[in-house]
DNA sequence: CAGTTGACGGCCC
DNA sequence: GGGGCCGCCAACT
């Protein structure tokens, strides 16, 4: 719950043009190994105006299978939109789009 | 009320 | 280098 709160709150600081992983949110969150509780604390998505979800991706910079929360590939276009490039199949280049901060981080535990 | 699973990732073998 | 197992929190059955 506490937990689902840190997870959101790294996730609205996601700047626009950028995409972050689930174990990169998890390890900002406070723990890395929280990815799977980040997948499920999007799952929920209490707020997906403020949450942008749909640029979180995992770590092959694939877009989920279940992610389908708008129909069909509308995240695909929302990623566009910010000006992010994704692969028909849904894949994004992490080399070049994926969200800075928290990589030089090592561990918060 | 208790067990299992789920938008995943890391570590061990 | 590849495959399998374990972990963390909350919701669902």
């Amino acid at each position: 719950m506490n937990s689902f709160r840190l997870i959101y709150d790294v996730v609205k600081r996601i700047p626009r043009g950028k995409v972050a992983t689930y174990g990169q949110v998890a390890r900002l969150a406070g723990n890395r190994r929280w990815s799977r509780v980040v997948g499920f604390a999007l799952h929920v998505n209490p707020d997906e105006e403020n949450i942008p979800c749909y640029r979180v991706v995992n770590r092959e910079g694939r877009v989920s299978e279940a992610f389908a929360f708008g129909g069909g590939n509308r995240q695909i276009e929302l990623l566009r939109a910010d000006g992010i490039e994704v692969s028909d199949e849904g894949i994004v280049n992490l080399e070049k789009f994926q969200w800075e901060e928290g990589l030089y981080l090592y561990e918060m535990e």
